[in-house]
DNA sequence: CGATCCGTTGAGGTGCGTCAACGGGAGTGG
DNA sequence: CCACTCCCGTTGACGCACCTCAACGGATCG
């Protein structure tokens, strides 16, 4: 898929599961007046769309392009009858996904702007080398307004902060898409609160 | 279990599983300085403890006097293996949760004081009348801390918004853990953004 | 070369936090 | 039964972190 196409909008009947095998999908909400939350960027082996209800909570969309392997959500559960251990899968990614929702409630709620961004940049860079790709620097697909939309911020903001953590000396901005982390023990630091 | 009393600690081995059959708890996680996430209130019916790692990721604890149920972790599998029925039961359940998890990821992201309280005031009046219960006048067992710590902000502000609505006619405080939603409408509307 | 998009930077405003004081209810001890 | 204290919620005054509005620059594309 290309980028920037929407998989399904919040709302939809959710007919389909998909699992990302490559690139990266971005899911958000919006509310009435345009006002967004970013609550998620999956990477290749995610699954998305695991609702049990009969239409999606949110939107899902792709930042780059991106490849996904789409299940009828009907043929499911078959499909976890004959393979027991794949329920199992699913309910130990859902407990993982669990997780990262309150560290990511954590962050909106009581974290600075620079705590925000440093937490950001560290969950970035851990998930890729969880992945085995090299987490330093790191890449970052995704816009200044998807960070932003993702942190609870602005652009505007966000601008300002990678301004701040590069005059500081904690990274070095190579180019509007990569960032390396020249100081990971200021950054820790910093998003635990200073 | 009496009121403030401990389940387990963020960090704590995570041995036993949850599930509450009366009163509430509440369940948060901690910044190195003191700054509090609340992260969910868990009604009679809900697990806790669904983590599929060995440590709790967040700290739990009553909010008035409670009854669980515990179960062993270690015994989980065995039981799950008996009751294929309980593994489909729980994957739901921490569906249901994500979706929960998202929608207070957009609360805490990008709404305002007065959309926040709108919003946690008919979730808990939602939850209520889904179990049965009168959903009007709402029984808010939790302190005022508690919910600033819930939905972002502070003490104060919690305040002075409840004091806005009543103002606005919108709701009535009967008393400190009882409150009216007499213009479910206004809530409503104030919950979405106005 | 003009147009558009995106990130950055600056100036000013504001929603909510901080700090402080007050009041009522509950528990305690005399 | 009455002081005294403690705790919690409320209210006010003020400050600040972040938002808003605006302008600018570089990259990309026709």
């Amino acid at each position: 898929m290309q980028p920037q196409q929407t998989l399904f909008y919040e709302g939809d009947p959710a007919e389909f599961l998909f699992n990302v095998t490559g690139g990266m999908i971005r899911v958000h909400k919006l509310l009435a007046d345009g006002r967004r939350q970013v609550t998620g960027f999956l990477y290749p082996g995610d699954f998305v769309g695991l609702a049990v209800h009969d239409n999606y909570a949110y939107t899902a969309e792709t930042v780059v392009a991106t490849s996904v392997c789409r299940f009828p959500r009907t043929k499911l559960h078959a499909l976890m009858r004959e393979m027991p251990h794949l329920e199992n899968r699913m309910l130990s990614m859902a407990s993982n996904e669990l997780i990262e929702a309150q560290d990511q409630m954590l962050l909106l709620g009581r974290k600075t702007a620079q705590e925000k961004i440093a937490s950001f940049l560290l969950m970035i860079s851990r998930r890729a080398g969880r992945r085995g790709q090299s987490d330093n620097p790191i890449h970052l697909p995704m816009g200044r307004t998807d960070i932003a939309d993702f942190l609870g911020l602005t652009t505007e903001t966000v601008s300002r902060v990678f301004t701040q953590l590069k005059t500081s000396g904690a990274i070095r901005l190579l180019d509007n898409s990569r960032v390396q982390l020249s100081d990971m023990r200021a950054l820790g630091a910093t998003a635990q609160g200073s």
